[in-house]
DNA sequence: ACAGTTCTGTACCGAGCGGTACACAACAAG
DNA sequence: CTTGTTGTGTACCGCTCGGTACAGAACTGT
């Protein structure tokens, strides 16, 4: 059976992209279904058949952004050493922050640090999706401690949060207008940082 | 002259520092006028009278909190050396993002990094207002050139930018509900990536 | 006492919000 | 050609938004 009834008129996955530009842009509260109708190219009646709310729909966004806007960041916890992790990450990082056909900055930080209580889930929901990130770059320290990469007293979760906290500061300038070549310079000085605290024993303490 | 008329019966800095807090934790869009009248314990018509607009309340906040919230900014500024300010600077930083008796994390972040197209001008507003402060630290750096504190190859611009990415970063972390223990500890790693590439000419590039 | 001024509370405004009812159009199966 | 199913467009829902008109209360100056 191929499928009954009307085919839908629109691609559901290109109608997703256009709908992360307006969450990219300008948060979960700041875009209006107004905005992100016009944006898809759809109706209202059609937005909610397809994606059933304007909750859900964020939630499908943000899960196709993780899958396609942040693949750098899984294809960078497979360098050999953590210090090759580090500075893949951070690099790409700051790259993905600037492109030129991408709104500035980072989804899940635009998308609402802060919310109305009536939508206390959104911001909670992305700030889970950012700790799963941290903790899988925790677990991918851990594991070069175990492969005698870091030192035994490395502490792979302080790194993590480490590295974490730069990328979203680095996303809130991005949003504010930083450029490219600006975000280098501070990544560079963080991937320093990064190498001095990781490798050498005193450091972390 | 005393004042003609009726006497407003609330405090307005009193009602200033209630309106905060609740901008503080849900953003400028977030905050509806009906949160802002009770928790300011105040009606509509008063806040008008008092205030202006819901913008040039936020504005008075903002001014408000950079007053009294950032004072361990401009004190870190006053420190002897480079070194000492940007360590004043990120451990006050991660003690004002965990205080107890406030929300977590930084207005200037919370209010709003995305807005909505018709308030594009706050995000802007706040945005100029944090690179305002990364511009004072970069002038103490330049000072700190000048003094012979730093070397003369020393990047007083990128420095004060690291800083201020790693402040953010920490605002969004503590926003999610990082710990101070834990915002300390990515002080720390910072504060030896500011040292090392502000103190050792080939740090910095 | 009275006028002029300023603040307060109620009750309301138009606009935009997220979400939906409904009639109709486009397809598959019989 | 009919029937069942599913998507589309219009037109609408109740609600909340930021903001205000207005009447009365509380004060100062004469």
């Amino acid at each position: 059976m191929t499928q009954m009834g009307r085919p839908r008129e629109f691609d559901t996955d290109q109608a997703l992209d256009r709908a992360m530009e307006v969450f990219w842009r300008h948060g979960y509260e700041g875009a209006s279904l107004a905005d992100l109708t016009a944006a898809m190219g759809i109706n209202k009646p059609s937005l909610y058949a397809a994606y059933g709310s304007k909750e859900s729909l964020f939630r499908k966004v943000v899960a196709r952004y993780a899958d396609v806007e942040m693949a750098y960041a899984r294809s960078a916890l497979d360098q050999p050493t953590a210090r090759e992790v580090a500075a893949a990450l951070l690099r790409d990082n700051v790259v993905a922050l600037t492109r030129p056909d991408r709104p500035a900055g980072c989804l899940s930080v635009q998308g609402g640090t802060a919310c109305s209580t009536a939508n206390a889930a959104i911001s909670q929901f992305l700030a889970a999706s950012r700790q799963a990130g941290e903790q899988a770059i925790a677990a991918r320290f851990a594991r070069a401690v175990d492969e005698r990469d870091l030192p035994p007293d490395a502490d792979p979760t302080a790194l993590a949060r480490f590295l974490s906290v730069v990328t979203e500061g680095h996303a809130v300038h991005a949003a504010a207008g930083a450029h490219r070549g600006q975000l280098e310079q501070s990544a560079e000085i963080a991937l320093r940082a990064f190498t001095a605290a990781a490798y050498s024993v005193r450091a972390a303490r």
